[in-house]
RNA sequence: GGGCCUGUGGGCUAGCCUGGUAUACUUGUGGCUUUGGGAGCCAUUGACCCCGGUUCGAAUCCGGGCAGGCCCA
């Protein structure tokens, strides 16, 4: 198989070809906007989930499985929240021959699933903090093109949904989400941004929602996900309550985090390159794959040994695949270098005279030898060496897109913006329209900045990031 | 919301205008020879999106449906 495309020249056309080849997903399935999850991509994706349950599960979230279904009276308890959502939703109106009194809305995302439940088990302050998650799939009627991973109608994403006491507890809730997103970022060697964003932009129903966007390649940035406060904008329509030390009953404040299968997507724009993926060591289905060199002469002992390194790199707990099929090294080299396997081993006569195997790395492939006797060690101190430089490569890529302008002249294509902004409104549309590119909101972490709005010229101490999204 | 285009073996595709045996490459399967960067030979499986119409005869022409893609707001 060959890739044909270029990642420089043509971004859309090399992810959707190297999505293909990689053999990631397979969007033959006839219905528009939802593909089949096929092994290899299904493997990665589970690699992500289970970093998320870690994190989830070790800052006290538990994990629940709410019913796809919502009843339509349900969901339109909170009016900004219908509103966002009315025009993606797909809707339940049948059942077997009868038309349904109620109708159904197949969940966009479980906010109106779960508070009505909520509101149940919520009776006292010793039942918050309520910290629950869900990874499951969610369905919204995309009408704009769709693309594997990354714009698709039927979604696979984990939901986290909390209760606190009072605001402030809600708001180190955030806190402690922005920390799990670094763990989980680092395990895909994914750098980020956090943008707090505009009032029109936000959740339909928050109070304020933190976007999380990665820059690909093009310029063009992908939110990969998204924090919301929602204060109590959703416990009032849906009343949860709790009866507080001093006996009062309060509205609980709430807040709520998200990734979808995006990150899949992001990890495939920021990290392959032209020869297919490379896969982060941390999801990578296989961290090494073991090609035996056979001859004519040697084959037995040549598949002896790799049967033993097999078996040692496994029992240290790294996965490896042994490719023993009958095709020559050159094509499987080629075939683990589309599917992004981030060390190739390559064991032969020469190697095993030498007590080394030979090493290539996916990443730069820079090629050497490891010392057969303490291989599993340098196995793992290659991968983490990998992990690092694909991150640090990533980094960098991602700071060479971002640019501050201090004028609306001369604006730079394929650039991430950064420039001074009032906050109001009317300046941030102008912006938007005349340009054609998205405000992505002030950062949450706060920058010393000090500048004029481009627009109107008023002093601010906030700048904004803008850009051409995906 | 408006417009345009396309559906042919698993993949990619020729044929369609001008109706008559469906093309190439790739993949799959079996066999023999090979194996430190995409092996070669031989054999072989496998397709005209669906429904209707025109016709002696439809992949081809016409109508409808379904599915996919593109462009514009």
């Amino acid at each position: 198989m060959v890739i044909f495309l270029q990642k420089e020249d043509n971004f859309n056309d090399w992810y959707i070809e190297i999505v293909e080849k990689a053999n990631l997903s397979d969007k033959r399935y006839p219905v528009k906007g939802m593909n089949v999850w096929t092994p290899y991509g299904w493997k990665i994706m589970r690699g992500i989930d289970t970093y998320i349950r870690q994190e989830l599960d070790a800052t006290g979230h538990d994990e629940v499985c709410f019913p796809l279904l919502i009843p339509e009276t349900e969901f339109k308890k909170e009016k900004d929240h219908i509103k966002g959502f009315d025009s993606e939703v797909y809707w339940v109106t049948h059942a077997g021959l009868n038309e349904l009194d109620v109708r159904l809305v197949i969940r966009p995302t479980s906010e109106t699933a779960m508070y009505p439940m909520f509101s149940l088990w919520i009776r006292s302050h010793q039942d918050l903090p309520l910290k629950v998650y869900q990874i499951v799939n969610t369905f919204r009627y995309e009408t704009k093109q769709t693309r594997a991973f990354i714009r698709v109608r039927e979604i696979h994403f984990f939901e986290s949904h909390t209760c606190h006491a009072t605001v402030e507890d809600a708001q180190c809730q955030i806190d402690e989400d922005v920390e799990i997103l670094a763990k989980i970022a680092k395990r895909l060697c994914l750098p980020y941004s956090l943008l707090v964003r505009t009032e029109w932009d936000k959740f339909p129903g928050a109070y304020y929602t933190v976007g999380i966007d990665t820059v690909m390649p093009n310029g063009k940035t992908l939110q990969i996900g998204s924090i919301h406060h929602y204060r109590t904008n959703f416990s009032e329509p849906y009343n949860i309550t709790f009866e507080d030390d001093d006996g009062e009953h309060k509205f609980v404040h709430q807040t709520t985090y998200g990734m979808s299968e995006r990150l899949l997507g992001a990890v495939i724009g920021v990290h392959s390159d032209d020869a297919g993926l490379i896969m982060p060591p941390d999801i990578a289905p296989f961290q090494v794959v073991i090609i035996p060199i056979l001859s004519k002469t040697n084959s037995d002992l040549v598949m002896e040994a790799s049967n033993m390194l097999f078996k040692t790199l496994t029992d240290a707990g790294l996965r490896v695949k042994l490719d023993d099929r009958d095709a020559r090294p050159g094509s499987k080299y080629y075939d683990w270098e589309i599917k992004g396997v981030p060390l190739r081993l390559e064991l032969g006569g020469r190697d095993i005279e030498n007590g080394v195997v030979t090493f290539a790395r996916r990443d730069n492939s820079e090629k050497g030898t490891i010392d057969i006797t303490t291989v599993s060690d340098g196995v793992r101190l290659l991968l983490d060496v990998i992990s690092q430089s694909m991150y640090d490569k990533a980094k960098q890529i991602q700071q060479s897109h971002i640019q501050e302008i201090d004028s609306l002249n001369n604006i730079p294509e394929d650039k991430v913006l950064k420039f001074g902004w009032c906050g109001c409104e009317e300046c941030g549309h102008k912006f938007e329209d005349n340009y054609d590119m998205k405000i992505l909101g002030t950062p949450y972490i706060s920058e010393n900045y000090k500048g004029k709005c481009i627009i109107c010229g008023k002093s601010t101490d906030k700048p904004v990031y803008a850009a051409h999204t995906m």
